[in-house]
DNA sequence: ACGGATGTTCGCGC
DNA sequence: CGCGCGAACATCCG
C-alpha cells in the first residue's frame, strides 16, 4: 500500500535490515521493473556493495551504496520490500533480490507498476522526478501558507492538486481522500477557491491521516497487536462509497477525479457551487 | 466472472 | 503552454 506512510515504513526497514552490511550477491531477473536496464549490469554492481543510508523523497526510495553507486527504488502500486532467510524461496514475483550473510532482501511485486535504477549516489537527489518533488509532509512542517503557495492558482480540483508530487510529497488517492474528509473540503473543489481557514485545517488533516496509518503500520508489524479482523478497512472515507459517514451517518458518494475513484461525505463536504462564483 | 485497485507516464485535444 | 482526460502498464482479489 505504498504512500507516504508505507514508503516511509519500507524505508525503515531496508534501514534496519541492510544499511551498514555488504551485498555478498544481488539477483535481477529480466523484468519491467528494470525498465530496461541490463540485470546482469544491475547485479555485477550491487554485488559487494555496502549500504549506507536511505532516503524517502516523496514516495521514491534512495539507496544509498559505497563507491559511489546509487538505487533508485519506486513501489508502484504492488511493491513491498520483505526480508527472508537466505536460501529461503524467494516470494513469487521477487524482482530484486539483495543477499547479505544469512539474510535475503526482496523487491516483490506482482503488478511491476514499481521501478528499480541504477545512478551514481551522487546523482540520485539531482534526478529530474526528485529535484520537482515539493515539500514533504512527514519531513518538514507543511501548514496553511506553504500549503496555499504550493497550490497556486491552479483551477484544477484540489484533490488533483493534492495527488501532484511537486505540490506536496506523498499524498496518494487514500491520504488524499482521507484528508479532504477530515478537513469537510469537497474534492472537487477548485484549489484556487479554498480559503485559507480550509487550508489549515487541510494541513492538519493531513498531518493527522499520515500519523494515524503509520501507527497501523507500527502495529502491524509488531505480530502481538495483529488484527483478528484483518479484512477490516482501516479508513475513515476511503473505501467506504455507500457506508455512513462516522461524523452525519449519510452514505458516502464517489466521483473520478483524475482517473482516480474519489469518496466523499455529500453533506460534510458540500459540493463547489457556480452560483457561489458568479455572485463573486 | 467482472470490475476495480495504494502510481506514474504518455499522447491527444482544447 | 497549462490542463483535463483516457489509456497503458500486469496481476490480484472480492
Amino acid at each position: 500500500m505504498p504512500e507516504l506512510p508505507e514508503v516511509e515504513h519500507a524505508a525503515g526497514c531496508l534501514r534496519a535490515w541492510l544499511v551498514g552490511r555488504t551485498v555478498d550477491r544481488a539477483v535481477a531477473p529480466a523484468s519491467r521493473v528494470l525498465r530496461g536496464a541490463a540485470p546482469a549490469t544491475l547485479t555485477r554492481k550491487l554485488r559487494g556493495r555496502r549500504l549506507r543510508a536511505v532516503e524517502r523523497r516523496s514516495k521514491y526510495l534512495l539507496l544509498f551504496f559505497d563507491a559511489d553507486v546509487g538505487l533508485l527504488a519506486h513501489l508502484g502500486m504492488t511493491g513491498k520490500w520483505v526480508l527472508r532467510a537466505r536460501g529461503e524461496a524467494a516470494p513469487q514475483h521477487t524482482r530484486l533480490s539483495l543477499e547479505s550473510g544469512a539474510r535475503a532482501v526482496h523487491y516483490v511485486d506482482p503488478r511491476m507498476f514499481g521501478r528499480v535504477a541504477l545512478h551514481r549516489a551522487a546523482d540520485l537527489e539531482a534526478l529530474p522526478e526528485i529535484r520537482v518533488i515539493g515539500p514533504d509532509p512527514h519531513r518538514e512542517r507543511v501548514g496553511a501558507k506553504l500549503l496555499g503557495e504550493r497550490i497556486g492558482k491552479t483551477k484544477r480540483a484540489i484533490k488533483v492538486a493534492l495527488m501532484d508530487p511537486r505540490v506536496i510529497a506523498g499524498i496518494g488517492n487514500i491520504l488524499a481522500t482521507e484528508a479532504l474528509w477530515r478537513a469537510r473540503i469537497h474534492p472537487a473543489r477548485p484549489a484556487s477557491a479554498v480559503t485559507a481557514s480550509e487550508l489549515a485545517a487541510l494541513a492538519r488533516a493531513i498531518r493527522a491521516s499520515i500519523r494515524l496509518q503509520m501507527g497501523t503500520l507500527a502495529a502491524e508489524s509488531d505480530a502481538t497487536y495483529l488484527s483478528e479482523d484483518a479484512s477490516d478497512n482501516p479508513f475513515l472515507a476511503y473505501g467506504r462509497v455507500g457506508e455512513p459517514c462516522s461524523r452525519c451517518q449519510t452514505p458516502f458518494e464517489t466521483m473520478i477525479l483524475g482517473g482516480r475513484s474519489s469518496a466523499f461525505c455529500p453533506r460534510c463536504q458540500p459540493a463547489p457551487r457556480r452560483a457561489a462564483q458568479r455572485l463573486r
